[in-house]
DNA sequence: CTGAAAGCGCTAACAA
DNA sequence: TTGTTAGCGCTTTCAG
C-alpha cells in the first residue's frame, strides 16, 4: 500500500510488481497479456513477484489505456423469469470461454427502459450488446448505431436489424401450434396473451390469429392474463375461459409459465385436461414435460440461442464476422398429453 | 470524434463538451455529479452542450479516477435456478434504486470456482460483494480481507462472516419442517438431497437428522437425487423411493424443484399424495402452491434478503455500517395438501 | 525482447 | 462558484 497525494490509498499496482521483479511495467504488462513475447526467465521473476506482492491486475484501467472493457453487456425484458435464464446461461458460457464478463440489465418490456439502460450501461463502455428483442425507440436505435458498438439482437426476428440477428419466428412458431392444434381437431381455440404485449407477444398473438384464419375457423378468441406473466395469472384467466360459453375445447397460451397456472386450474376446478379442455404453451420449459398430463409445447433452442448470439457478438467484436450477420434459430412443436396426444409426439420446423 | 497518437479513434469526451460549452471539464464534471454546486447558467449552458455534442459520461476513466466503480459484484451458485432469481432481482432493485450496477457471476457450487470467480471480479474493482453462502477457501477469505472490499454474506449462517451478513439457519428451517412433518404423522420419512451438496444443502440434511433424531424416529434415510436440481432428478429419485419397501410414509426434499419433480412422477406411478405419500419441499417457490396437490414448503424470503443484503453492503460502501452487521431472516413452514394439510396452514418462526 | 514516454478521460485537492 | 494541476494504473507507440 502506499499513500499519495492528500492521502489516497491504493493498493499493489503493476510498477510495484514490476520493482520488486526489478523490471519495467511494460514487461509485467506483456508477462499478463503476451507472456510469449518475454523471455522465459524474466517471466518467471516477474510471475514470482505477482505472487509475492498480491497484485491484483486492475481491469479498470486497462479498460481505460486499451479502450476495450472486456464486458458484453445483455438487456432482457426480465431477469426473473425462467424463460430467458437458458438464454443468460448461453451468453455467460461463451463470454467466460473468451474471458470476457457479462454485465446484465432489464428493461421490464418498456423500450423507454430499454433505451436508458442502454445510455446507463454505454457509460461503461462494453465491447457488445446481445438485445433480447428488434422493437427500440428511434432514439436507442440512434444511439446504438452512433456509439459503433456491435450489436446482436435475439429472440425475435426483423428484415433491418441494428447490427446483426440470431432471429426467432414468433409469428411462425405460434402459428405452427395452431395449426397442430387444429390438426388434432380442435375448433374453439381461445389465445391468452397479456396485458401489456411486447412485440414478440404481439407476434405470437398473430401467428395464432393465422392459424385460426387460415383453418376458416372464424373470429380469433384472445383473452389477457393481467400485466405479468406468473402461474397466478394463468390461473385467473382459467377461471374466465371455465365461465365461457360455449366453452373452448383448447386454450394456446403466450408461454409454458401461463399455460401450467391454467392447467392446474383447470385440474383444480374439476375440468378435465384434455378431455373438457387442452392446454398448450410456448417455450419448452423444463417442467412442461413433468407435469400431469404433460404440457403440449413449441420448444425453442433457449441456451443455443443465448450461445449463438455471444458467439456472434464476439467475432463482431473481433472484426472477424461482418455487419448484417443473420441466423434464424428453429422450434419445435411438442404434442404432448395436454392436448391428446397419447404418447408424445414432435414435429420440426424451420 | 478526434484523432491523436497513432490515430487512436475515440468518442466525444468531457473536455469536448466543455470546449463547446465555454467552460471547464470540472465544471461538466460537476454538473454531471453535484449539479447544485454550479451556477444554473453554466448548468444549462453545459447541458444543452451535452445533448448537442452527444457526449456519453464515461465511467471507466470516472472509475479509474475515482477510485470507485459503481459496481457491486453477485456470487451465486449458479444463474440458472429458480431458487436464486428472486434474491438477484432484491439486489439488482436496490443496486438501481442506488444508481449502482451489478456484475453476477457464478460458482457451480464449487469453492474453488468461487475462489477464481471472485478474484476475476476484484479485477474490475468492485465497490462490494455480495456472495451466496459462508464456506469459502483460505485463499478466497484471504483474498477478501486484504482487498478490503465490504462483502455481505447471506442464504447460510454462521458466527464469523467475512465482514457482514444476511442469514438464514437452513438447518433451523429444515429441522422445523422435519418436526411438522412428525407432528402430522408421518413416520417414515425419507429425505432427498443431491450428489455434490454444499454447505446449505447439507445443513438442511442436517437440520432434518436432528428432527428426526429428536422424534425418537431412529435412523434417518437420505437419498441423493444426482447432480443437480432438477424435475427430472426428482422424478427418478421417486422411482427409487417407490422401490423402498416398507414404503416412506413422508418424502422432505431439499428444495422444491426435486420436491415437485418427485410429486408429479409419484402421481404418474399411480401412486397418490399424500394418501399413499407425502411430500415437501424448500423455498417456497411460486409454482408450489399451485400444483395439485399444493406443495407443502418452508417458505424463504427470497426477495428480500437480496434486498437486505444489498441495503447492508450499501451501507457497508458508504461507511454508515459498520463491519460486522448481521440480521437473520426467517422461514414460515407451509403445510399444504401434498402432506394432507386439507385446508393451507401456516405457521411463523425465527 | 525490453523500456521510456505519452497518453486514455476523468476527478481530488487546492487555488483563485 | 469555478478553474488549474496532478495524477488514477494501465497500454500504445516507438526506440533501442
Amino acid at each position: 500500500m502506499r499513500q499519495k497525494r492528500g492521502g489516497r490509498a491504493a493498493g499493489v499496482t503493476m510498477e510495484d510488481v514490476a520493482r520488486v521483479a526489478g523490471v519495467s511495467a511494460m514487461t509485467v504488462s506483456r508477462v499478463l497479456r503476451q507472456p510469449t513475447l518475454v523471455n522465459a526467465d524474466l517471466k518467471a521473476r516477474v510471475e514470482a513477484a505477482i505472487r509475492e506482492t498480491g497484485y491484483i491486475y486492475n481491469l479498470v484501467a486497462s479498460s481505460l489505456a486499451s479502450q476495450r472493457s472486456g464486458i458484453i453487456a445483455l438487456i432482457l425484458p426480465t431477469v426473473a423469469s425462467s424463460i430467458f435464464t437458458d438464454s443468460v446461461k448461453g451468453v455467460s458460457d461463451v463470454a467466460r470461454t473468451h474471458a470476457v464478463q457479462m454485465i446484465m440489465a432489464e428493461t421490464n418490456y418498456s423500450p423507454a427502459e430499454e433505451e436508458k439502460v442502454i445510455e446507463a450501461l454505454l457509460r461503461r463502455r462494453p465491447d457488445g450488446f446481445v438485445i433480447v428483442g428488434v422493437s427500440h425507440t428511434r432514439a436507442t436505435r440512434a444511439l446504438l448505431e452512433k456509439s459503433g458498438v456491435p450489436v446482436v439482437e435475439t429472440w425475435d426476428s426483423t428484415p433491418t436489424p441494428i447490427d446483426s440477428l440470431v432471429g426467432l419466428s414468433n409469428f411462425d412458431a405460434m402459428k405452427a401450434m395452431t395449426e397442430a392444434l387444429v390438426a388434432q381437431g380442435f375448433r374453439r381455440i381461445v389465445f391468452v396473451g397479456t396485458a401489456t404485449p411486447d412485440r414478440r407477444a404481439q407476434m405470437r398473438a398473430k401467428g395464432y390469429e393465422a392459424g385460426i384464419a387460415e383453418a376458416g375457423l372464424g373470429a380469433p378468441l384472445i383473452l389477457n392474463a393481467g400485466d405479468l406473466t406468473s402461474m397466478e395469472s394463468g390461473r385467473i384467466v382459467a377461471e374466465r375461459i371455465a365461465a365461457l360459453r360455449p366453452r373452448p375445447d383448447a386454450v394456446l397460451c403466450l408461454n409454458d409459465v401461463l399455460a401450467a397456472g391454467a392447467l392446474l386450474a383447470f385440474q383444480r376446478m374439476g375440468i378435465a385436461v384434455p378431455a373438457d379442455i387442452a392446454v398448450a404453451g410456448f417455450g419448452g420449459l423444463d417442467f412442461s414435460s413433468h407435469l400431469n398430463p404433460s404440457l403440449s409445447t413449441v420448444d425453442i433452442p433457449r441456451y443455443e440461442m443465448g450461445q449463438k448470439a455471444a458467439e456472434m457478438l464476439l467475432g463482431r467484436i473481433a472484426g472477424t464476422a461482418a455487419q448484417g450477420g443473420t441466423c434464424e434459430m428453429g422450434y419445435r412443436i411438442m404434442l404432448r398429453e395436454s392436448t391428446g396426444g397419447s404418447r408424445p409426439t414432435e414435429a420440426k420446423a424451420s
